[in-house]
RNA sequence: GGAACCGUGGUGUAGUGGCCUAACAUACGUCCCUGUCAAGGACGAGAUCGCGGGUUCGAAUCCCGUCGGUUCCGCCA
């Protein structure tokens, strides 16, 4: 069986063809003496026409429904005058129907697959493979389709090899929590998933591959978000012999464009801002800015020091920080919007939220308005004004505590109040590079030096000697791609001197032992000649959700698993029977064994 | 691990203490209809309101618990 003609691709000049059209019933028009079915497949749709005048081809057309599969045959014709329908590609035409297959019929589906409202996601996800048929999700797919393959021409293109690495390795213990999976050849012992190909890529790099990429899948065991998902796909890309700013000038332009070739998007700045770790924290009070807007952060803690405020006054005697940002036009919130932007400050963690309108500064009696505006002087809420950037209508918040707290909570308020303003053009995509983040934090609980990003990050130029003396104030040649508030990938330049990799290993607390088992592998292979490296590894279905302009990221994965990390549609996970266990070696404690009886697979 | 919101015919919603013997749209079934494309018209079937307990003369509606879903925090590059 094959398909000659698609439902999509039919035009007014192939008048008089004789065709048959195979897909899915779309929606059937039963007139009594005429019967349209619109037949549909991944190309399109087009109308077919049944009439009396073929009694056979009717009878059947009369008793076909919704989503039964059919294979109709006739004649392509203009359609008459004034039935033509310009909101579909095959609208000028119609297959006027001598016969009609039907190659499976349809049970009722769940919901409806073309028009209808929209399904409660676990419905969609119970029968993903209806909710697919769906024109949102096969454009998403299809979008997903075209990603890869530019990113697979472009990378192909200069010289870089596509690599496999194997979804069977070992546990790393840092970073997320790994998946375990059970060896039966060797009693007690465990393969993991990648949480990334990161330790493959570079040994691949000591390979002699010089450049290196994947569309690989990855896997963390944590929990989930809009934007996270168990298994995920990465652009996982490595380059020998690079710096920094070759990693960064790939991923521009690469990103540039495959947004503006496969999509309507604009890319908002080319070259991609590149901001330090440290001013986006100040700036935007997170490591991923949505850029679309300004709204930035300032610091008026100058101010707050000597005014009348007593709560703000304290704060900086106390070692803290006043800072704040200016929401455009929204001085004219009611009292009722504002006390919810109070309450939402406090969700995100401030203590109260400091509000001052801005009316018209022009005007000296009634300049600002605000419940704590008589413990200002004048010239101080203009100079308030003046740093934040507040014009007239615009509505000043600010936020007293602790540095941290403050620039979190300003952080999260100013992307609370981009949506609620919609401020962000949803047209533009804002790539920046987040750049020279700390290479270490420090771990209270365990008392030693943690990697921000991975131990094999290289410190930054002329900061090795820091290790030493103040490992917290080292940075990395380390970044980030974000994109509309978005992380959408981080990379780094990697070590590859020994002397500086053992004193990393130093900080972070690891034995002799610990070392080399957790990364011997990998330190062997460093002894044989390693080329400095680097490379950056971008997510794949955040980007695609991002161009898709979806709001989560299930909506480009074809069969996603919900938050609970189940798939609705296989059942999965799912118990095993105890011999598949006993080949394993594994038994199971008594609670999940308790939890399992139930549902135990015959 | 924690918080918030949601759960009413197949699907999506309304109803938030008595007017509910649960409404509307769509899907579904039967019939009518020769130009629709969200076809139209008539009729019909379909929900003990996620589940359990409580408050009340009376609960879809209020309370408690539980299950399921989503979002967020913790967690996660």
């Amino acid at each position: 069986m094959s398909k000659e003609w698609t439902c999509g691709q039919l035009r007014a000049s192939d008048a008089g063809r004789k065709v048959t059209l195979k897909g899915w019933v779309n929606s059937r028009r039963d007139h009594g003496g005429v019967i349209f079915l619109d037949v549909r497949d991944r190309w399109g749709v087009t109308q077919t026409v049944f009439s009396p005048d073929h009694e056979d081809a009717f009878r059947v057309a009369d008793t076909v429904r919704d989503e039964w599969v059919v294979a109709v045959r006739g004649t392509v014709r203009r359609r008459p005058a004034g039935t033509e329908n310009p909101r579909m590609a095959t609208g000028e035409i119609e297959v006027t129907a001598s016969g009609i297959e039907v190659l499976a019929p349809s049970a009722v589906p769940p919901f409806e697959v073309s028009g209808g409202p929209e399904p409660e996601e676990s419905v969609r996800l119970r029968y993903r493979y209806l909710d697919l048929r769906r024109r949102r999700m096969l454009h998403n797919i299809e979008l997903r389709h075209r990603v890869v393959k530019y990113i697979r021409d472009y990378l192909s293109e200069r010289e870089f090899l596509e690599v496999e690495t194997p979804i069977l390795v070992n546990s790393t213990p840092e970073g997320a929590r790994d998946y375990l999976v059970p060896s039966r050849t060797s009693p007690g012992e465990f393969y993991a998933l990648p949480q990334s190909p990161q330790q493959l890529k570079q040994l691949l790099m000591v390979a002699g591959i010089e450049k290196y990429f994947q569309i690989a899948r990855c896997f963390r065991d944590e929990d989930l978000r809009a934007d996270r998902q168990p298994e995920f796909t990465q652009l996982d890309l490595e380059m020998s012999f690079v710096s920094q700013e070759d990693v960064l000038e790939l991923t521009e332009d690469l990103f540039t464009g495959l947004t503006e070739e496969l999509t309507g998007k604009r890319v908002l700045a080319k070259p991609f801002p590149r901001i330090t770790y440290e001013d986006s924290m100040n700036r935007y009070g997170n490591d991923k800015p949505d850029l679309r807007f300004g709204m930035e952060i300032a610091d008026v803690s100058e101010v707050a020091a000597t005014c009348g405020f007593k709560v703000f006054s304290d704060t900086i005697a106390n070692g803290g920080t006043v800072r704040g940002l200016a929401a455009p036009g929204a001085a004219s919130f009611t009292r009722r919007q504002i006390d919810e932007l109070t309450s939402t400050a406090q969700e995100f963690g401030a203590k109260g939220l400091v509000w001052i309108a801005v009316e018209s500064p022009q005007d000296s009696e009634t300049g600002y308005r605000s419940p704590v505006a008589r413990f200002f002087e004048r010239e101080e809420l203009d100079s308030i004004a003046h740093a934040l950037g507040a014009r007239q209508g615009d509505l000043m918040l600010l936020v007293a505590d602790r540095k941290p707290v403050v620039l979190d909570v300003l952080g999260r308020l100013r992307n609370h109040l981009g949506a609620l303003l919609e401020l962000a053009d949803p047209g533009v995509v804002a790539y920046a590079f987040i750049v020279q983040p700390p290479l270490f934090e420090w771990n209270e609980e365990e008392g030693r030096w943690d990697a921000t990003h991975h131990p094999f990050t290289a410190p930054l130029p002329g900061e090795e000697e820091l290790l030493r003396t103040d490992p917290g104030s080292v940075r990395a040649e380390a970044y980030d791609l974000v994109a509309n508030g978005y992380e959408l990938g981080s990379g780094s330049i990697r070590i590859h001197r020994r002397e500086v990799q053992a004193e990393v290993f130093r900080l972070m607390n690891y034995s002799d032992e610990e070392i080399e088992q957790r990364f011997g592998h990998l330190l062997r292979a460093f002894q044989y000649g390693a080329p400095p490296h680097g490379g950056i590894a971008p997510g794949i279905d955040r980007l695609v959700m991002l161009l898709a302009d979806e709001p989560n990221i299930r909506e480009v994965i074809p069969f996603p698993k919900n938050q609970a990390g189940e798939d609705l549609m296989l059942g999965a996970p799912a118990p095993v029977d105890e011999r598949q266990l006993r080949e394993l070696h594994i038994q199971l404690l008594p609670a999940a064994k308790e939890r399992t009886a139930s549902a135990r697979p015959q």
